[in-house]
DNA sequence: CCGGGTTGGTTTAGCGATACACCAACCGCG
DNA sequence: CGCGGTTGGTGTATCGCTAAACCAACCCGG
C-alpha cells in the first residue's frame, strides 16, 4: 500500500539512491532528463517519504518541538497569549518544511528525553520560568526561549521589551495624577518577564517623583478569577490605591470585572492598565489602556533563529527584544478624590 | 553520545532483544531478575528510546496528530475554543503514551500524507467543515472529527449537541418575550454545527409561537470584530429585532461593544446570548448569558475513542454527542418598547 | 525415562531512508 | 594517445528498533 523509493527506483530503472537524490534537489548528482521522470512517476504514485525513515537514517530529522509548561494534574495551553504563539510558530516551521511536535512539559527532564528520543532539530520553549530555563544542560540542538530573561548560554531568548513596557505603563499613570499605584501579576521572582515588567514599572514610578513606599505589589496573580478576586478586595485592601498596573490583560479584564463586582467603577474609582493587547481586550467596558506586544513579530523571529541555527550552523545567540507601544483606550483617567 | 539498546545489552550481558521486551513491559519473556538488572543499567546509563526507530520498526508509531484547518496565508489557530481543545488533547494523548503532531492543513490531501509520511496511530481533526470531512478517504487509521456532522463513516464525530443548544437559546429569548430575532453565524451550509443551532433555535422559536418570518439571519460571521461591526449597525439594518442569538462567544462579545458603540445598551435595548461559554463570557459588561459547552468531556471523549480505537481495535464507531446547558447572566432581559 | 509444555531467552531479517565511497563514460587537450 | 576532470550515476553499510521464528533447558505426569 504505501509507496517507497524503491518502488519508484523500480519503475524507473534506476537505483534508490537516485530516487532519493532527485527527492531531495541534490539535482548535481542527476541529469535533468532522469529528474523529470522520476518525479513524474513519483507522482502518478503518489509517494510520500516516510519520516521516521528519514530522521533516522539522516543527520536531521526535520522536527522540531514547542515545548510548553503544565501542571501535573490538569493545566494545557491555556493563556491566550500562549496559544497564539504557538499557532504563529507552527505556520512558519511548517512554510519551511518542519514538522511541529506539541508537548506539554512537567519536569525539565522531559526536555531532554524530547530532544533525543525524537533527534529533533531544535526546540522552542515557550514561556518557561527562567529558573527551569536556566538549569538546561542540552547542547546538541538549538533551543530558543520564549519569553525568557535566563542567561542560560544553550538558550536564545526571544522576549518583548518588558521593561520598557513596564516604563510606559507607570508613565501613563503617573502622567494622569496617580500617587497610589498597584502592581499586580505572577511572582516576580519566578519570571524574569514579570520582574523586567516591574522595574520598569517602578522606575518611570520613581522618575516621576512618585516614592517607593506608595507602590504596593499582589503577586502570584495569573488568571482571569484571580483578577476579578483582586480587584473585588482592592477597596478594602487597599484604600488608597487610585491605579493598577496589571501586567496581562487576562488578569486587568478579570480586575475590571471584580471592581465592578464591588460596586466601583473604571475609569472614575480606578484606573486599570494591562499588558498584551489580547484580543479581548478592546472589547471590555471600559475597553482597556494597554501595553501592547508585537506578537507576530514575536514569533516570526522565534522561528527565524530556529532555522537559521539549524540551516546555516551556530548562529551569534544573541538574544532578541521586540518594542511595545502604548495603546490607549478607555480605563486610564485622572484620579477622583477617595475618601 | 546516545544510549541506544545495544548500549544496555553489552552491559548486561542479555541481547538487545531482551532489552527491548523490558523496555516495553513484555515480562512473559524475561526473568524478574534480568528485568531488573536491565532497567536498572537503562536507567543509569539514561537510556531514552528512539521514537523514530520505534516507528519505523513497529506497526505502531505512538503518534497522533492533531489537525487542523488554516488559510494559506497566515491563519493559525486563533479561536479560543479550537485552542482549547488542541490543549485537552494533547494532555490526555501524552498521559497514555502518545505523541501529538500539530499539524495546520491547507488542503486536504495534506492529511493522507500526514498519515502516511509519519505512520501515524490516528489523527483528530479539529473544526474542520463537513464538506472536507466528507471528502477524506483514509481507511488506514482512526479518525477523530471534533465538532462533525459529517457522514462519512471513516471518521467518528464527538460533538456538542448543538441542536439543543440552538433550542435552549431560542427558547431563553422567547420565553423573556422577544419576538423579532436575529440569528448571527458563520455560514449554516458549510457546518454543521452552525446548522445545527439554527435548526433548533429555529423550532424552539417556532414553538414559542414566533413566525418564521421574524427570525433574521446574518452569516459569514466569525470574529470579534464581525460582531462588533455587526452590533454597530444593528439598529440601523434590523429595527425590529430585540434579540440576538450569536452562535459562538467571540462573536457575541464583539457584538456587545458593537451595540455600545452605537450608544445602544444591552440588555435593555437588545439581549444577546451566545454559545460556547468562554473564560471571558464572565468578564464581559453586562456577564453574557450563554450556551456552555462541556469542553473538558468533549476532549475526554475524543482522546477516549481514537485511544480505544488504536488500542482496542475497531470500536463501534458511533458519534458522541455532549449535553449543552444554559448559563445564565446577565446579557438576557424582556425587550423594552422601541420606537 | 520419554513426550509435551513452560520459561527465558537468542537469531535473523527487515522497516525506509541517507551517507559515503566508488565507478564508468565521456571530454578536452598537450 | 594518455591523463585528469567532469557528469551521472550505483552499491553497501548503517540508523535503532521490533516481529517472528527458533531454541535450549527444565519440569512434570504417566
Amino acid at each position: 500500500m504505501t509507496v517507497t523509493l524503491r518502488d519508484i527506483a523500480d519503475e524507473a530503472g534506476v537505483s534508490v539512491m537516485t530516487v532519493s537524490n532527485v527527492m531531495n534537489g541534490k539535482s548535481a548528482r542527476v541529469s535533468a532528463k532522469t529528474i523529470e521522470r522520476v518525479r513524474g512517476i513519483a507522482d502518478r504514485l503518489g509517494y510520500v517519504p516516510n519520516i521516521a525513515a528519514r530522521s533516522l537514517a539522516a543527520t536531521r530529522s526535520h522536527v522540531i518541538a514547542a515545548l510548553v509548561p503544565v501542571g501535573p494534574d490538569d493545566d494545557l495551553l491555556v493563556s491566550p497569549h500562549t496559544v497564539a504563539v504557538i499557532g504563529g510558530i507552527e505556520r512558519h516551521l511548517r512554510k519551511h518544511g518542519y514538522h511541529v511536535l506539541l508537548r506539554g512539559i512537567e519536569h525539565e527532564d522531559e526536555i531532554a528525553q524530547a530532544v533525543r528520543g525524537w533527534s529533533l532539530d531544535g526546540a522552542i520553549l515557550v514561556e518557561f520560568d527562567d529558573a527551569k530555563i536556566d538549569r538546561i544542560r542540552i547542547d546538541e540542538v538549538p533551543l530558543v526561549a520564549i519569553d525568557s530573561y535566563s542567561a542560560n548560554p544553550r538558550t536564545v531568548g526571544v522576549r518583548t521589551d518588558d521593561h520598557r513596557g513596564g516604563w510606559l505603563a507607570g508613565a501613563r499613570l503617573a502622567e494622569a495624577g496617580h500617587r497610589r499605584l498597584l502592581f499586580a501579576g505572577p511572582a516576580r521572582r519566578a519570571s524574569g518577564v514579570v520582574a523586567q515588567r516591574w522595574d520598569g514599572f517602578r522606575s518611570a514610578c520613581v522618575a516621576a517623583g512618585i516614592p517607593a513606599e506608595h507602590l504596593v505589589v499582589e503577586e502570584a496573580l495569573t488568571t482571569f478569577q484571580d483578577g476579578r478576586e483582586l480587584g473585588q478586595r482592592l477597596r478594602d485592601d487597599h484604600p488608597d490605591v487610585t491605579a493598577v498596573f496589571a501586567t496581562a490583560d487576562i488578569l486587568a479584564v478579570g480586575l475590571m470585572a471584580g471592581i465592578a463586582d464591588a460596586g466601583g467603577s473604571v475609569p472614575g474609582d480606578l484606573s486599570v492598565i494591562g499588558f498584551d493587547d489580547l484580543d479581548v481586550s478592546g472589547y471590555t467596558t471600559p475597553a482597556l489602556t494597554t501595553i501592547a506586544q508585537d506578537m507576530p513579530a514575536k514569533v516570526a523571529e522565534a522561528s527565524r533563529i530556529i532555522l537559521d541555527e539549524i540551516e546555516r550552523g551556530e548562529g551569534p545567540r544573541v538574544p532578541v527584544t521586540l518594542g511595545v507601544r502604548l495603546v490607549e483606550r478607555g480605563s486610564v483617567a485622572p484620579p477622583a478624590s477617595r475618601r
